[in-house]
DNA sequence: GTTCGGAATTTGATCGTTCAAACTCCGCCG
DNA sequence: CGGCGGAGTTTGAACGATCAAATTCCGAAC
């Protein structure tokens, strides 16, 4: 037969005090007296005691359980770098006291009906959102309950356009997919000028600002192919495209869009040729192919800083630009 | 300004009848009469309740959230089947009323602490283990402090070998790796004979289970290549291999040992030989290599049955083998 | 020696739910 | 007609913490 598990009112008998100096050993210990804060402190100790947080929570309103959304597997790549950020997130969560409680939802509608049901249970106070878009209807739910969220993708609107880039009712979080494609545009140059891009049909936020930081380097007259984010797609349009023209190298919005250029290479006879995807995957990594690493760890670090911010007293900004980094595989190296 | 949220006590005031009945509609809804009930949900809907977990949690001393561990990302692609599997679960714990929280520990010990301190605190109640070995530390203190778990992995030796198969306070699930290899050794001798198997150093229980479906088809003078789970290494044996004999196709321990046996066998001229991985991933869908898909779903399904299971009253089997299924792809096909 | 005031600590109330026991009906049986 | 019993409902207490206000302590100032 086990014992009841200790309380805040045993610690307290223990160590001669009353609850509430226990409670403030736990939560304010810079007002309690050295000699008495040590007593309490062994007390806890010695019994094993935790504090309940359902107590906790249910006195102060408070849960610092952060809510995040997890999709379905639906195949193929995209979806790793999403995985990499929660793996990221919980990782660096759980030293600043924070939980993650994860939540299933099938269409964005769904998604708010199950953060207002955890929200008012108290089960979460916050929340991350991904797959945000423009005008997203989670985001102003969001916001107009008062839920402090930080979403990681910009969701309204690109960089530097637009009045609600300060906007502290609505934080974000994302990569500079142009900063990347530069860098990798500018490594794809050594092998040569001509460096076509591999995008996504235009309109996509993200396809977009990765398109840009290429176009910065080649000019207007840089050479675009494109192809939906499928690998057998994106090969048939890379073989087309390199036997119609001589090209030195290709940089692509994505890894299944590399694979696909460097499937279309190897079977064009130039294996060798450099291809640069983007999100660093396992994929990118197994085939030695150059790609563009997002840094989820610094995505998840700065959606943690603004998270915790109060925007009614602390000040911006409230979204960051993560710069990625350009990881060179062997195969181009030398 | 916002109203309060409102409470038990507030729905009972509007529907005329006690705090209890409420709960009870919430809670035991076949002992309240017909009529009232009727009344209660309606003054349910009216006020858009939604009951505080936080004070049922404190006083149930139950949080219906089940805890399960993320590692940090490693790179590679076999973190992708765990990810598929936490997804799987979210997806499927949601309906059945199950919350899940995700935790970060370095390693078996930290783990032990964090459980014991979401545990203690009441933040959750059960716990799915995943990564297990055999004698692992952490189901023993689970075992021995009552908190109902699951694994993901076989930790107590083979199946069929120990007493402990049957055991209630050690319940696990697991993907039959043997007929994944068997079935998989099937197809391939289609293309021929001699299917090679191209399998870990021994030791590891996965590997071994995969190796024995193999060896079943065989027989006892097939042919096997080790390799640790690299591209790189998995390519210069696959060489080497092929080099020395001619085979017919190749089975593999994972999707990372076919991707090396799939590069080394375009390098040697023969692009079409059949290979078969092990675990679905991306990569595998992306270069069209068949691969045995372990099926996540299934698995989470049959970790939630288990985990809501009582020990004390309910019957067993307190272990499942789920059954892959083999994908074909269609490099190999016709 | 009394008074004042800040620091340290204690006390009573409260968060929103469920448990356990008590109570109210009401029909049925003897 | 009184007692019994079961269904349905209500009431008081409890879960374990923190908040807010009250109290004690103690040294400094007058």
């Amino acid at each position: 037969m086990t014992a009841r598990q200790p309380t805040v009112e045993d610690v307290a008998r223990r160590a001669g005090v009353s609850r509430q100096t226990v409670s403030n050993v736990l939560n304010t210990p810079e007002i309690v007296r050295g000699r008495t804060r040590e007593r309490v402190e062994a007390a806890i100790a010695e019994l094993g005691y935790a504090p309940s947080m359902a107590a906790r929570r249910l006195r102060t309103k408070r849960s610092a359980t952060i809510g995040i959304h997890l999709d379905p597997y639906a195949g193929g790549i995209s979806g790793i770098v999403l995985d990499r950020f929660i793996h990221a997130l919980t990782d660096r969560a759980t030293p600043r006291g924070l939980r993650i409680l994860v939540y299933a939802a099938a269409d964005a509608q769904e998604e708010i009906q199950r953060i207002r049901q955890l929200r008012e249970g108290g089960e979460i106070d916050r929340v991350v959102l991904t797959g945000t878009f423009e005008g997203d209807p989670r985001a102003e739910w969001l916001a107009e309950h008062d839920v402090p969220f930080v979403a990681f993708g910009r969701p309204w609107g690109e960089a530097g356009t637009g009045a609600q880039m300060g906007d502290p009712l609505r934080p974000w979080v994302d990569v500079d997919g142009a900063a990347g494609t530069r860098a990798a545009t500018l490594f794809a140059r050594e092998h040569g000028e001509r460096v076509v891009f591999l995008g996504w049909p235009a309109g996509s936020g993200t396809g977009d600002d990765r398109e840009r930081g290429w176009r910065e380097v080649v000019g207007v007259d840089g050479l675009r192919w494109t192809s939906l984010d499928s690998v057998a797609e994106a090969r048939s349009v890379a073989e087309r495209g390199l036997a119609e023209r001589d090209v030195d190298a290709i940089v692509c919005a994505s890894d299944t869009l590399a694979l696909g250029a460097h499937l279309a290479a190897s079977h064009a006879g130039r294996p060798e040729l450099a291809v640069v995807g983007f999100d660093n995957t396992p994929v990118a990594e197994a085939l030695e192919i150059s790609s563009v690493e997002q840094r989820p760890e610094r995505v998840a670090e700065a959606v943690l800083d603004l998270l915790v911010a109060d925007p009614t007293t602390d000040e911006g900004p409230w979204h960051r630009l993560i710069e990625p980094e350009l990881v060179v595989r062997a195969r181009d190296e030398g």
